[in-house]
DNA sequence: GTATAAAGTTAGGCAAATCTAACAAAATAG
DNA sequence: CTATTTTGTTAGATTTGCCTAACTTTATAC
């Protein structure tokens, strides 16, 4: 069994993974905004624990167990968070600190509850896929809307990086997911885009934050 | 603020409170089953932030800035217990686990969504009465089962020093809170004592059990 | 291809919460 | 009222998770 503290490694290492898996102790660190040399002795821990591969000046990487295990704490995060938001009425942007918390419960039944209340649900209240009950993500191929073209029709579909003030931004817009988007211009030098929705709404988003949003084409 | 560890402590001290208020270091030590040396020092912690009074060799006291952050540890407790009877589904003896770890989740705005929900409830689901916003209870004189005569009629209003196997016990009987009981006699070498419910069932209830069960005369 | 900067590591220290061993005070029994 | 038992305290060790300071390795810049 994995401490508070060590679950918190775990979904970092998971959140920060690049395509390779990999994660340098710098990154963690400034994450998690813990010292270097602490995260370097937790990292020696979960190696021994065999959550992670260590060697020295190489990048982190969770093992398979390592991988299940934080998949496990992210499922519990996001099923929290749907049922916060689904169940309880909190808004999408009050969610992520009480789930930090309530990830680290450990009762299967109280999540079990949770799952069969919310229908078994595939992904949380901002668009992250839950993991099964394995650990498992079904990895979902969405585009970043910065990736997409004027004329392009899509919907949104998921929100990366989430801030409590990004949240809001999107709130106060009227942008909630599943609302369907037209690209209507793209400016080349500043990647801004103009998009249309709800009929005849129209709005400017800078590059920085159509990053962070993800869709799927309609 | 205060530590997991110093909460659990503080919610101990206001659960073994006799009428004085007084707990001794030995009973305290047996309840959290963690060694006198060890609750001996986190007194001394304790009574540095303002919450308990010591002295050395007489008997613990919570303050009353003690008594009012037990209070609202335990309001706490008790909603969860409640929210998760009503609202989630799970039985009375399936609850108290896990409200022991959400207790320590710090989020007004969670408890209060959970308060609202349930209709701002003043008993948890075995009869206890929930502290209200400013930890105060509201102290209702139940008595015990095991004070009452043959020919009394009560009816079930709380259970005390509840476990697992003894609200299992409970349910298998049909003994739930509300439910109208007659005392039809009593045994005096044992003082075990013969009710009956519902008509026409009859139960035989050791003294063990009459002196956990508070009943309300009717 | 060396000099500098950034990232990673080692060593040693500190606070929280626990323990055991040994001693002191209070309660209890005869 | 002394002897014994129970309760409470002190002292010192351990583990976890954090830190700073100093050193080493790898990456980056010129």
């Amino acid at each position: 069994m994995h401490s508070y503290t060590e679950e918190n490694y775990l979904k970092a290492l998971f959140n920060l993974a690049n395509k390779k898996g990999e994660v340098s102790v710098n990154e963690l660190s400034k994450k998690l905004e813990i010292k270097m040399p602490t995260v370097n002795s937790m990292m020696k821990k979960l190696a021994e624990k065999k959550s992670v591969h260590y060697e020295s000046y190489k990048p982190l990487k969770l093992t398979e167990k390592g991988k299940k295990e934080a998949g496990l704490i992210i499922r519990k995060h996001r099923l929290t968070e749907m049922f916060l938001v689904e169940i309880m009425g909190f808004g999408w942007e009050q969610v992520h600190e009480i789930a930090e918390q309530i990830e680290h419960i450990h009762s299967p039944y109280f999540f079990e509850k949770m799952d069969a209340m919310l229908g078994y649900p595939k992904f949380d209240p901002h668009g992250s896929p839950i993991p099964d009950k394995t650990g498992k993500i079904d990895w979902v191929h969405y585009e970043k809307l910065s990736d997409c073209k004027p004329g392009d029709q899509v919907r949104l579909a998921a929100v990366i990086h989430t801030t409590d003030e990004f949240l809001k931004f999107l709130s106060s817009r009227g942008l909630h997911l599943g609302l369907k988007i037209k690209i209507k211009s793209v400016e080349t030098f500043d990647g801004s885009m103009v998009i249309g929705y709800n009929k005849n709404t129209t709005e400017t988003l800078s590059r920085t934050v159509s990053e962070r949003l993800l869709v799927e084409r309609v």
